[in-house]
DNA sequence: CATCAGGGCCCTG
DNA sequence: CAGGGCCCTGAT
């Protein structure tokens, strides 16, 4: 399929809160490679469909942590409307949680003996969702009981499928479908890009957003039950799913109810040195988070977890190996 | 070659 | 509310 050129270029600066780490906010190394975007330090690309529009963005690190600064090149097939321009930023600035403060979380728990220290080392990294909720919906729905390697092909497939091909400064990457642009599949052809009994719940989340029974802007502005709520109703949505979407999409920075089992592997071996044959059971775990981190008990335990896939990427850490099912 | 479990969830009893 | 089944894939 031929790629979409992104010929047109529009330029801003957007200013962060200090402090704002860039790299380790707009990097995850615990996140599944996928074609919508791409990294190296001190760059991140990543596609974005805003109103129907296909985007091409690049965010360029052009600051420090005490006076950050982040170059922000847009592109797109036709020059942009300064109305759409605003929209666009306040989405990607709630995204991004380029304003998000993190003057409090520091204060708490500069001293506190473990997180202390890797909030020395991560200073002004926030969580990062670059998604939609609907995308984010199908991120979560290919990740479920699969291997990383699995999630990847079926995302792959999706996206060579229904994506969007784009190419701009230098990179060739997908915009992630609509739900419109998915609506008409059959779960035969979903089942043949072999997402398994996946389609389904491909098929009634798209249905569920197509018909507007789910709006992300009116929803975000709900209560968390609400939204916990709204996510569990729909087909193929389970507590681990919402989980992620609560703390990333929604930014609820104090929620941690449910830990998986590969999970609660990683965090009893990281917090009570417990043998992933005989885990710390994850109602102590989640005491432990609630006693220890509220109320920032979600952004305390990404602390810890990106530190870990970090040092990972520096170095092998012999123990996650066996955990992470590539 | 067969079997199995996986970065869950739905459905049944 | 516990447990089987589900698509497919790589590991054993």
């Amino acid at each position: 399929m031929n790629a979409l050129p992104l010929t047109v270029l529009c330029e801003r600066e957007v200013v962060p809160t200090a402090p704002f780490l860039f790299d380790a906010t707009l990097h995850k190394p615990d996140h599944f490679p996928s074609a919508d975007n791409a990294w190296e330090p001190g760059i991140r690309w990543q596609t974005m469909l805003w109103q129907g529009v296909p985007l091409g963005l690049k965010f360029e690190n052009a600051g420090g942590v005490d006076a950050p600064l982040v170059r922000l090149s847009i592109w797109s097939e036709e020059v942009l409307g300064h109305v759409f321009l605003d929209g666009l930023l306040a989405e990607i600035g709630c995204r991004y949680s380029f304003a998000l403060d993190l003057a409090d979380f520091n204060a708490r728990f500069a001293s506190h003996p473990r997180l202390g220290p890797v909030i020395d080392r991560w200073r002004g990294m926030r969580p990062l969702n670059c998604n939609s909720l609907y995308e984010y919906l199908m991120i979560a729905i290919v990740l479920q009981n699969a291997t990383v390697r699995r999630s990847v092909q079926m995302m792959q497939a999706l996206d060579e499928n229904y994506g969007i091909p784009v190419t701009y400064d230098g990179q060739a990457l997908y915009v992630m479908w609509a739900p419109e642009d998915i609506a008409g599949a059959t779960e035969q052809e979903l089942r043949a890009l072999k997402v398994g009994y996946r389609a389904k719940s491909i098929r009634r989340v798209t249905e569920a957003f197509v018909s507007g029974q789910v709006d992300e802007r009116t929803l975000r502005h709900r209560p968390l039950a609400e939204q916990r709520q709204a996510l569990l109703g729909l087909y193929g949505v389970g507590p681990a799913s919402a989980e992620y979407i609560l703390d990333d999409v929604f930014h609820h920075l104090d929620e941690m109810v449910h830990i998986s089992p590969w999970e609660q592997r990683i965090y009893s071996r990281l917090f009570f040195d417990r043998e992933p044959e005989d885990p710390a059971p994850v109602a102590e775990l989640l005491a432990y988070f609630n006693d220890q981190f509220s109320p920032y008990q979600g952004l305390a335990v990404h602390y810890f977890w990106e530190d870990l896939f970090w040092r990972r990427r520096a170095e092998p850490v012999p123990w996650l190996e066996k955990l992470i099912r590539l």
